[in-house]
DNA sequence: CGGCTGACTCTGG
DNA sequence: TCCAGAGCCAGCC
């Protein structure tokens, strides 16, 4: 079974954590945008990263979509990501995507 | 240290 | 718009 949660794993987990809790309600991030904004080696770092996530985190993991603007978490834990956008406005246009041009969201400089 | 997997992205058909 | 292939990389066995 895959990924167990490392606990400490390294700095680069925090900064993406903090990252991610920026991001306002109603908005939205991806993957690799954040990878870019924080400085990690990759996209899938930071999928690795909210995966890490515990139930219960203050980490809105759910505003964190694929470059595609869709959800990229499968099943039914997908669906809760789903459910979680829904309840702060943030409903999915045609075919499941979301508008990223209208609500991807990007930390300032400074 | 080798091999496999995956909450990614990009490019091309 | 959908699908495949390739590149990339960290974590686990």
């Amino acid at each position: 079974m895959r990924a167990r949660v490392p606990p400490a794993a390294n700095g680069a987990y925090e900064r993406i954590h903090a990252y991610v809790r920026r991001i306002p309600r109603g908005r939205l991030s991806t993957y690799g945008a954040i990878a870019r904004a924080v400085g990690a080696s990759g996209p899938r770092q930071v999928g690795y990263a909210m995966h890490a996530l515990q139930a219960g985190s203050a980490v809105p993991w759910h505003r964190v979509l694929n470059a595609q603007g869709r959800i990229s978490l499968p099943g039914t834990a997908g669906e809760r990501q789903r459910e979680r956008l829904a309840a702060e406005g943030v409903l999915p246009g045609r075919g499941g995507r979301y508008d990223l041009p209208r609500l991807g969201w990007i930390a300032p400089e400074k």
